[in-house]
RNA sequence: GCGUCCUUAGCUCAGUGGUAGAGCGUCACAUUGACAUUGUGAAGGCCGGAGGUCCGAUCCCUCCAGGACGCACCA
């Protein structure tokens, strides 16, 4: 063997032997007798990541976990299967992209049109995606990389297409004209968890719409006034009683506005002057006050963010300056009660940072509280039902109320976005005639719908549009679905998790897509800070895998880091496992090196009542059970400690003796023991640092792979 | 406002109903050894604070303090 571990050569190299032998397959391993035909299915696909980029340390930790995940499996005899893949990620991708062309051309998406933009971005996209999954393979992921998937080919589509037809059919997407939030920047509507609240301060008017006008109500946008239609209160509110119900007319700053009086438990008495001026188009809250008193909407802002209210002071202005006008002519006329700066939370665009004006618009939506199927149950009610009937179970098991949370403030979700990059709508309208389905109709004059879906939507049908569906007879399909993990990160439960588990109860008869959703926890830097491009703290995992190895990598991110809690890491941190990876390596080397030289590799076993041996059976007991209970920092630490702690330090040190200078059977048993020792070791710590111990393995038994070895 | 998590060695973090562990760091000694080092040993912790349950709490319960996060509200 050699004297020094080659990091770079051998985990090269392995790679290559792993892409050689094709194990990673699950047909293969059975046509090769490896997998038994009829062997337990273990299923999971890659989190796709987006083609936005390149791999980061949280790409990096989901990688190892999955893998180690994949490799237990394989090598405890399941058919397993692990599909990669890669995410459009509509809105990134796109606005990416049309910051790049922005920066360096100084143009817009209507700049270069439809046609041109869309180039732009599958050639980025195309080019990301290359990187990507180099950088994936590079991490030692045993990938089935023969079913590769990507969220805008033609097979995920169709699926697409066939999702969004079957659905409309069944009532449960519907094209509705309803108050969206709407990012007046990226220029296109987006979902309620697209949004990230900033705090700012504000300030917030206690005012009069006119002298006459009896009840001050307080607000911190007064430009959106002149869409008010209603003024609500608190039901109990004495102050007001006498008003509700009577509808008031006022000449708000040049425009006549009528306000209807409606009581409503949503407001809160405390709050302003109690009285709260209701703007339907430009306010969520409001907008649902309105539906539930029938009251009229009046939009005064375009999606530009400026006024298209019909009054001289305002008309054409930026909604902020429009605020500050309409200000100063209140407090001209006197009619300002009352001005303080209280803080606010604004919603932004996680996108585009771009502040979110809520407005009518007419968008396609998901109903998730319309009964549907045999059941008469709502997407909702099933969607909690997955969980609460433990047919999914979560771990970290916390996240599972978090997820009831979110399912209980759930609304209708919109799917439709006015961008250009991503699955276009599957609907064509000709005059009044609307069609959806997943092919345009024959006949003159049909034009589809400009609009594209919400990244989410494919990503949501990803455990099964990767297995071959809408093909009912895949055989993919009847194998290996329902998966039997997902593993993620906790911070996108609410996008994807929750999306696949609708998708699949709408679509796939009721069912789960998948048993068991393990979170992994997010990477940080050693500060607990997010690693970001400015603040200079990003460690990037193939630097780290050149320099210390991707095995050494890998264990960085798994031991030592519960599941669901965040990881902070340090290149320190990476060394000494790359420490590790040495100390394994020479273990070995000392064994080789001592091996008798009329004892044929592998001709001796160890003598299994031995101490020694009766320890590391234990030892193989404590790891199953941690790996069968998904805590692979536990497994992973139990098996650093023993190789390093028992079997350097005390038990290759105690047998030197007998190995140097022992007779001939001494020196025999004890090699047989040393032997066996480091190969059991060797498969255990596979899963965790798969490169190292393949290569060793080979050295001990060639022509064998230990990735398909016996657990 | 509702909820979750964290608080353990100098630093970063694991962990357990029976007076605590890892990595990095510190100190002493040894070693050029299978080890671009490693080994042996040491220093260093009233396991955030206060109550409670228990034979026994760092672990379970309640409260408090500090930190992080999620959700809702945000007129």
């Amino acid at each position: 063997m050699e004297p020094r571990y080659d990091i770079k050569e051998v985990e090269a190299r392995i790679a290559e032997r792993w892409d050689e032998a094709g194990y990673a397959n699950p047909d293969i391993c059975v046509a090769q007798g490896v997998t038994a035909p009829d062997a337990e299915p273990f299923a999971m696909v890659l989190p796709p990541p987006n083609v936005t980029g390149t791999l980061h340390m949280g790409h990096a930790a989901m990688l190892a976990i999955e893998d180690i995940m994949v490799r237990y499996a394989r090598m405890t005899g399941k058919r397993t299967l692990w599909i990669p893949g890669t995410d459009h990620a509509a809105i990134a991708t796109q606005s990416r992209v049309e910051k790049d062309i922005a920066k360096s051309e100084g143009k817009n998406r209507y700049d270069l049109g439809r046609e041109e933009l869309l180039r732009r971005v599958h050639e980025f996209a195309q080019s990301s995606h290359d990187t990507i999954v180099r950088q994936v393979r590079r991490m030692g992921a045993s990938l089935d990389w023969s079913r590769e998937a990507y969220t805008l080919d033609e097979t995920r589509a169709l699926a697409v297409q066939t999702a969004f037809t079957r659905l409309y059919d069944m009532g449960l997407i519907y094209r509705g004209n309803r108050v969206v939030h709407w990012d007046p920047k990226g220029q296109t509507t987006i979902s309620d968890d697209e949004i990230v609240y900033e705090e700012r301060t504000a300030t917030l008017y206690t005012f009069r719409y006119d002298k006459d006008f009896p009840i001050p109500i307080a607000t911190t946008r007064l430009e959106t006034k002149f869409g008010d239609t209603a003024v609500a209160v608190h039901p109990s509110d004495a102050r007001y009683a006498q008003y509700v119900g009577k509808t008031l007319e006022a000449n708000f700053c040049g425009t006549l506005i009528k306000v209807t009086v409606v009581a409503d438990e949503s407001v809160e008495k405390d709050f302003g002057t109690g009285a709260l001026g209701v703007t339907p188009a430009h306010s969520m809250v409001d907008w649902e006050i309105a539906q539930r008193h029938a009251l009229p909407l009046v939009q005064v802002i375009d999606e530009h963010g400026r006024m298209t209210v019909p009054n001289d002071l305002v008309h054409g202005k930026k909604t902020a300056d429009a605020r500050a006008i309409v200000a100063e002519d209140l407090r001209s006329r006197g009619l300002i009660e009352k001005e303080e700066d209280i803080a606010q939370n604004v919603a932004t665009a996680e996108r585009t940072g771009g502040i979110i004006e809520p407005l009518p618009k007419l968008q396609w939506f998901i109903a998730v509280n319309k009964p549907f199927g045999a059941e008469g149950k709502t997407l909702k009610e099933r969607m909690r039902a997955a969980v609460e009937s433990s047919a999914i179970t979560i771990m970290p098991e916390r996240f599972s109320r978090v997820y009831f949370t979110w399912i209980d403030n759930l609304r209708d979700w919109c799917i439709s976005r006015q961008i250009w990059f991503g699955h276009r709508v599957p609907v064509w309208y000709n005059a009044d005639a609307v069609y959806v389905g997943t092919h345009m109709p024959d006949g003159e004059g049909w034009e589809q719908d400009p609009d594209t879906l919400d990244t989410w939507f494919s990503s949501g049908l990803w455990p099964f549009s990767t297995l071959g569906w809408p093909d009912e007879h895949a055989p993919d399909l009847a194998r290996y679905f329902p998966n039997a993990v997902m593993e993620t990160g906790y911070d996108i439960l609410f996008f994807w998790v929750a999306r696949m588990i609708l998708m699949s109860a709408a679509l796939m008869d009721g069912a789960i897509p998948f048993r068991r959703v393990y979170l992994h926890g997010l990477v940080r830097d050693d500060k607990g800070r997010k690693m970001s491009k400015s603040l200079g703290n990003i460690i990037d995992p193939l630097t780290m895998a050149d320099k210390y190895g991707a095995d050494a990598t890998r264990l960085s991110l798994v031991i030592g880091a519960a599941p669901g809690n965040d990881i902070k890491l340090s290149e320190d941190r990476v060394r000494g496992y790359r420490n590790f990876s040495t100390k394994l390596w020479n273990i070995a080397r000392f064994i080789d090196m001592n091996r008798p030289e009329d004892l044929t590799k592998g001709s001796r076993a160890a003598d299994a009542d031995c101490p020694e041996m009766k320890e590391l059976v234990a030892l193989a007991q404590e790891v199953t059970a941690h790996l069968d209970a998904f805590e692979f920092h536990l497994a992973g630490e139990a098996l650093y400690h023993y190789v390093w702690h028992r079997l350097a330090d005390e038990i290759v040190e105690a047998q030197k003796t007998a190995l140097r200078d022992g007779a001939g059977p001494e020196r025999e048993a004890a090699y047989a023991l040393l032997e066996s020792l480091l190969l059991a070791s060797l498969k255990m710590l596979h899963p965790f640092m798969p490169f190292i111990t393949e290569e060793i393995w080979g050295i001990f038994r060639p022509g064998t792979l230990l990735m398909v070895e016996a657990w």
